[in-house]
DNA sequence: CTGTGTGCAAACTCTTTGCATAAGT
DNA sequence: ACTTATGCAAAGAGTTTGCACACAG
C-alpha cells in the first residue's frame, strides 16, 4: 500500500495549470508519492518540515486548495474545524478512527449504495459521501 | 412534516438528568416542538432571541451538547467550521444542500447500504454517515 | 441554603488575508 | 523585467473556558 511510486510534481502542476514553484513541488510530492492519503494541512505542513522543505502553513493551504480546485485532491469533511485532504479523487468511502483521528480509504465494492433517493425539485447530486465511524471495540 | 406538536420540555430535560432551568426548557422547546430539524448553534442562538428567549451563545452550546451526550440530539458533520445539531437520533441520512447550506433528512429507506465493510481489527462501527450533496441543476 | 447553570468576555483552534519580499518564466 | 507565489503576522469564524452572579431544589 506504500509503493512509493516516483511522481513527476512539476508536470503534474503544470498539467493542472500550476507554476510549479518550489513549494508546490515538494508538497505535490509528498502527497502523491506515497499511496492514498489523507492529511490535513497541519499534518502536511510539519512533515514538509521534517523533510526540510521548508514551507509556511499558509502556502501549504494555498496550494491544498489550488490542488482540489485542479481536481488533484478531494476535500473530506469529518467534524471540527479539521479538513482532510485525500488524494484518492474516485469515487469511494472512508473509515475515520474516532480513536486517533485517522481516516481510511474503503475498499470499493464493500459498501454499495441501493438507490439513491430523488433529490429536490431543482438540484441534483453532487456527491455522496459516506463515513463510517469507528471505535474500540465495546466503547458505547 | 411541521405538526408543533407540543412538548414537555421540563420532563425530557429530567428524564435525560438535566436539571430543567428556564433556559435549557427554552431551548428544548424550541428544538423539538416542530418535526425534525438541524439547527447550529447559532441559528438556534438567533431563533430564542428572536422568541424573546434570552440566552447567551455559550448556554446554547452546553445546552446542544448536553442534550447530545443525552441522546436527544445528534451531531451532524458537513463541512467547514459549522457544528449540525438534528433532533432525529435515528439511523438516518441527510441531504445538504450546497447553495444554502440546509440540511434535510433523507426518507428512510430510500437509500439501501448494502453489506458494511468489515472494520479493522479491535474496532467496531459506532456509526455510519450518509451525506448526499446537492447543487443546482447543470451547476459543474 | 447549597450546588449547579448562566452570562460574559477572553482564550483557543483552524483557516484565511494583506502586504512586502522572493522566485519563476 | 514582469508576474505570480510565498511568508509572516494579524484577522476571522466557530467554539470553548473561567469565573462571578443567579437560579433551582
Amino acid at each position: 500500500m506504500s509503493e512509493h511510486r516516483h511522481i513527476d510534481g512539476r508536470k503534474m502542476l503544470c498539467d493542472a495549470g500550476l507554476r510549479p514553484t518550489r513549494q508546490r513541488v515538494s508538497l505535490a510530492e509528498l502527497l502523491f508519492a506515497p499511496g492514498d492519503r489523507h492529511v490535513t494541512a497541519e499534518q502536511l505542513h510539519e512533515e514538509a518540515l521534517r523533510c526540510d522543505m521548508p514551507v509556511s502553513l499558509a502556502t501549504v493551504y494555498n496550494t491544498l486548495h489550488q490542488l482540489t480546485q485542479a481536481g488533484l485532491l478531494r476535500e473530506v469533511a469529518v467534524e471540527g474545524c479539521k479538513t482532510y485532504f485525500d488524494t484518492n479523487t474516485s469515487n469511494h468511502f472512508h473509515f475515520f478512527s474516532e480513536i486517533d483521528g485517522t481516516l481510511e480509504d474503503i475498499p470499493s465494492g464493500t459498501i454499495n449504495i441501493g438507490d439513491l433517493p430523488t433529490p429536490p425539485e431543482g438540484m441534483e447530486i453532487s456527491r455522496v459521501d459516506v463515513l463510517v465511524r469507528l471505535v474500540g471495540r465495546d466503547t458505547t
